[in-house]
This record gives C-alpha cells, sequence and structure tokens, in this order.
DNA sequence: TTGCGAAATGACAACGTTGTCATTTCGTTA
DNA sequence: TAACGAAATGACAACGTTGTCATTTCGCAA
C-alpha cells in the first residue's frame, strides 16, 4: 500500500503524474471539453489516484473572488432558523458558500466592526442580520467593493435593505379587528430593545389612528408566556376590551389563558391575534388567528440581492416580504 | 477629493505610499514588535490612507490554512440555532469562522458528498450536523488532512462523534418516573425517521427492562402538539398508565390537553415529562417537568474537538453532553 | 506525401502574501 | 572616532492556481 508523503497535492503534481503539462490539469478542471477525450482521462486518472483537490486560496487569488458570502448573525433566534435555511439554499443554488460570524453574547457589536471582521475573510458580499439597533446605524458606510445587504426594519442611508413588513403585518391584523367590527384593539408588546417588536407597535397604533381612533396605552411584555398572561389579567378588567394584539404567539397564548381564567371566553368575550403562527405546532387544536413572516423567503431575498449587487456594491434597494394572516377562529365577528 | 482607481490595494502600495519595503509593511501587520515605532506609524497612516484590507486568498495560500471550519448542516431545525450559536461563539473565541453549507430540501447528501464539497471550501477542518442516518455513514472515511467532527448519536468507525445523551437522558426521566412510584411508563414518539426519536426511545426501552418492566407498545408522534393529543386520548382510556413520557414538549402538551379533555388531572391521574424544555415559554404557569438538552454546549464541544484535532485528523473520540431535568410538579410522587 | 487551418497542449508570468536570508542602521562601548 | 553586536529593514523566492500567448499536434484536402 503506498502511502503519500506531500501532505498536498498540487496540480504539478497530478500533471507530472499523468505526463502532461499543468495548465492541462487546469484545463481539466475548468474547461474540460478542450481537452482531447484520452488526455482528460488520464488527468482524472491520476488525480484519482493522488487524491488531488484543488486548492482554494491559490484559485481565489487567481480569480479574485471567493464565491462565498458573508453572513453576520448580530442576533441569533429562533426565526432566524429559518431564515439561514432560505439564504443558505438561495446560495446554494447560485453556487455560493456561506461565510457566518456571530456577534458574541454580551460584546457590543457595530456594523462598523463587523464589516472589519468580515472583510478579512472569504467573503465576494455580505449580509447583516440585524435585529436591534447598534449605535452606528445611520453613519455606517460599507465597503465600496464588497456589495453588503442588511436585514431590518429600518431604512439605511446607503445600503440595500431587506424586512418582512411587520408593520404591515400588524397593520394588516388591526384592520382585521376593525373591519370585523371592533371598535378598538389593545396590544402586549414585545421586548421594548426588539425592532420587531416596536414595528408591530408602530402598525398597530397607524392603523388604529388612521381611522381615528386613540390607541391605547400599549402592554409590555417580554415575548414569554407568562407576560402574555399577566397582560391578560389587566386586560380582563376593561370592559372595552373586546380584541388584543399580542406581538407574538407565546404571549397570545398567556393573554387568552388569562382571560380564560378570569372566566372570560376567546373569542365570544374577546378576540386575539399573534404574530409568527407557531402555536399550533404547541397547542393542539390551536384556534390563534397569527400573523405569520415568510423567514425563508425573506433569507432567500437577502441572498438574492447581495449576488445581485456584487457587480454594482454602490446600489442601493429596499426589499419588504410582506407578511400573511392566517386565519383560525380567534377573532368573533361584531358584525350585524 | 482623490478617487482611488485600482481596484484592491496591495502591500505593495502600501509600501511605496509608506516608502518602506513590501516585507516592512507585511511585519506591521503580523509582528509589529519588530518594526520602529516611527515606521510603523508612517506604515499604519498609508493603510488607513488607502483603505488597505489584507487579501485573504495570498494570505492563506501562503500559510497553508484558512482560519475557518466548515459546517455542514443536514438538517436545519428549531434546536440547531442554540447549537449553531454555541458553535459559532467557541469558533470566535479561537479565532475562527464558520463557512457554512447545506443540504438542499429534497436532495439526498452523503457524507461524502458532503465532505467532497466542503474540502472545495476554505475549511481547514468540518462539522457534520447529522440527525438522520444517511446511506454511507459506517463506510465513510474522512479525508485524511482535514479533521471531521460528526454531531450523532451513532457511533462512527473512524470519525470522532458529539452528541447529546439522548439515550442518557430519557433513561434519567423514565428512572424518575420509577423512582416516584410509577410501574411503568408509557412512550409517544417522535418522527420515525428521527434519530433524536430513536435514541430516546431506546433509552426508555433500557430504563424499564433494567428493572425488569415490559414496555408497552410506543405511540407513534410526529412531534406536533396534535399528535400528542391523539395519543393522549388513546392513553387516557388506559388504565395502567399513570406515567407518559413524551419524546418533546409539544407532543407532551398535546397528551395533557387530551386527559384533561378526558377528565383525567395532571398529575394526580397521570405524570407526564416531556423534552427539550421549552413549554414554559409558551404556556403561562407550565407545570410540565422536562428533560433539556444542552445544544449550546454540544456546538462547544463539537467546535473544540475539531480544533483539538487540526493536528492530528485520524484522532478520535466519542464525547456525550449529558442532559438536565428540570423538575416542576408534572409528576406525582405515587409512594406511601 | 505535403500543406494547411484548427484543435490541443505547453511555457511563463501573475495574483498578494509570508519565510528565508542578506544587508543596512542603530546604540553602545572601547 | 572606530568597532561591534543587535535591531531594523529589504530582496527574492515560494505558495498553487489561471490567463496569455506561443508552440505542437491533428485531421483533412490537394
Amino acid at each position: 500500500m503506498a502511502t503519500m508523503d506531500k501532505k498536498n497535492v498540487s496540480m504539478n503534481d497530478v500533471a507530472i503524474a499523468a505526463g502532461v503539462s499543468l495548465k492541462t490539469v487546469s484545463r481539466v478542471i475548468n474547461e474540460p471539453d478542450s481537452v482531447r477525450e484520452s488526455t482528460r482521462d488520464r488527468v482524472h486518472a491520476a488525480m484519482e489516484a493522488l487524491g488531488f483537490r484543488a486548492n482554494f486560496a491559490a484559485r481565489s487569488l487567481k480569480l479574485g473572488r471567493y464565491g462565498c458570502i458573508g453572513v453576520v448573525m448580530f442576533h441569533l433566534s429562533g426565526g432566524a432558523v429559518d431564515m439561514i435555511d432560505g439564504i443558505a439554499d438561495a446560495a446554494e443554488e447560485r453556487g455560493f458558500a456561506l461565510t457566518m460570524i456571530k456577534k458574541r453574547a454580551g460584546e457590543k457589536m457595530t456594523l462598523a466592526e463587523a464589516a472589519r471582521r468580515m472583510s478579512q475573510l472569504p467573503v465576494d458580499g455580505m449580509i447583516f442580520n440585524l435585529r436591534q439597533m447598534v449605535d452606528d446605524f445611520d453613519t455606517f458606510e460599507a465597503p465600496k467593493d464588497l456589495k453588503t445587504v442588511i436585514i431590518t426594519p429600518m431604512e439605511h442611508p446607503t445600503c440595500s435593505t431587506v424586512s418582512d413588513d411587520q408593520e404591515g403585518g400588524a397593520r394588516m391584523a388591526c384592520e382585521y379587528f376593525l373591519d370585523h367590527g371592533h371598535k378598538n384593539v389593545y396590544f402586549v408588546s414585545g421586548k421594548k430593545e426588539s425592532l420587531s417588536s416596536q414595528c408591530r407597535m408602530k402598525g398597530w397604533r397607524a392603523a388604529l389612528e388612521a381611522r381615528g381612533i386613540e390607541p391605547p396605552e400599549p402592554l409590555q411584555g417580554d415575548w414569554n408566556a407568562d407576560s402574555g398572561y399577566a397582560a391578560g389579567l389587566v386586560l380582563a378588567d376593561k370592559p372595552d376590551c373586546t380584541a388584543v394584539l399580542a406581538a407574538n404567539d407565546c404571549m397570545a397564548n398567556g393573554v387568552m389563558m388569562a382571560l380564560r381564567d378570569k372566566g372570560l371566553s376567546v373569542p365570544d368575550d374577546v378576540s386575539v391575534i399573534g404574530f409568527d403562527d407557531e402555536l399550533y405546532k404547541t397547542i393542539p387544536n390551536s384556534i390563534l388567528t397569527s400573523v405569520k413572516f415568510r423567514h425563508r423567503e425573506l433569507g432567500i431575498r437577502a441572498l438574492n440581492e447581495v449576488v445581485a449587487g456584487l457587480e454594482a456594491p454602490s446600489s442601493r434597494s429596499r426589499t419588504l416580504v410582506s407578511g400573511v394572516l392566517v386565519e383560525r377562529s380567534s377573532v368573533k365577528d361584531l358584525r350585524a
């Protein structure tokens, strides 16, 4: 059994073994049709025998590109999985791999810092997944030769952005309530610093104000069911409360449980809508109507945006991915 | 305002601008102490002025390593987020970035295929996150120069593996039931093809058999609450059923809801334990005792294992990360 | 057989960095 | 001031590819 002493087998080794020139080996890999079949076979055999694998670094150095897109996760939460899934699938489809770095827990990473770190890595463009505000958001300028797309609900002065239409989703839910005859809508928010929560609240407020309704004081939650339950206990005592929009499904469930514990029925006494449409996974026969965002689609769009902008990194666009209202039976029709 | 025409600024450009040699610029970056302070400042100024960023490809080519670890996600599910989080944090800490690829939906990817694709990318080692069986699991041989760690509950003949101790976790839960005076434990499984589900079932079976108890027929679920509910309806009719182990929290919740709908109380009539400890996020005042796996820790261990093996890729180890029983009140003590 | 255009192959430089070794400069002491 | 060793700097090759352009080989018609 022949053991291989050399650490890495190069094209040159293959060339010698196959009795051809270095360049011919290169051609076998990159433009096989330009090589005679007999030669090609000999080269393939040599590659096989030696266990040749093309060197990424040398190739990238020569080509001036990597075939990788950088992904910076400022925040890695549950919904992120579907988004990464979308990014990865779209990348795969277009022949790119992903290079990922993450903000460390506790660390405070700015966009500039993220860009600096990414630009030391093998990437042709990058995606920032940003769910909270950062200090240098407005002043940040992306490297001129590295297409940068930010996933965030906020508009950025120079970079392309992609986002769920959180505000629109919240508006949609509110209008759904109002269209079903409700005169007002209460709101239970998520964590204060979350941009999602802020946008959802903004949409809720806008929808009410558009119909000349004074939005009631929102209730502060923290995304978890217990905070929703606490909010529900408060809401149960408000006689004018017929509709509650909770910033996610978990809190919506908490609200519903509290209402029931107070002897109120959902939807007969109070209607509820949540966000993210995930309660059905945990609750059998779930009745909760919910606004669902297409995170996977979001990831796909973000990646496509980067790839489309590789040639013109300074181009700028804004993409909104709309939400979908998944209707179940937690909203009562008060009309007629 | 001076515009830069050259696409990429190289060390040579910096060197000329600073009036030093190429090598001195290199030294400023890699061994700053060996450069006189005045020179260093001049070089830094030139780098700043020209917007120099070191070329990853050239550097890697020379060094023969990338500082990146490849991650192959055969499956990207909810629990994966924490794992990726752990991998990414540990990587960061040790100065590595991650290069990620994913199995496409529908595609059937073998280990060999994954290894082939990864070895074309900038990686020094790789992690396979494998949650289902693949055809070539037993026959797969990792590239000799690329340390490979597989995250999987199965043992592999040549590669290092890292896993949650799913079997041990299930055993722990069963013994907890038995130690509390229960005479038997029913089991609701997850999807058939899931290795997690299989291992949890195996642990449950082993724990019962170790005490000379004949395991009852397991009930087939699909991870979602509705399947747990269906299982609960069946179990409610079994008079000897005092303890149910469900392969995840969602199904456990389904079981509990069904039992209640059948007029039975948890835990007074039937005790229940789940897996993953996530029900509290969705259910206020959740009482479900649950086996929790430390996915983040798992990711950290996997990454450390890769890094530790970079110098000796053919080394082999097996790491098990134990689970934790999070006690709430869904298990009744039947002893005297 | 010869000549010809096209196809196949090869020689060599270049990508931007770091390692090796030689050279220059510096600070110190005689 | 000269001489010395140490510190600082530089020249040049090398890493493993691909692009450019030159050369060889091939198939075919005269």
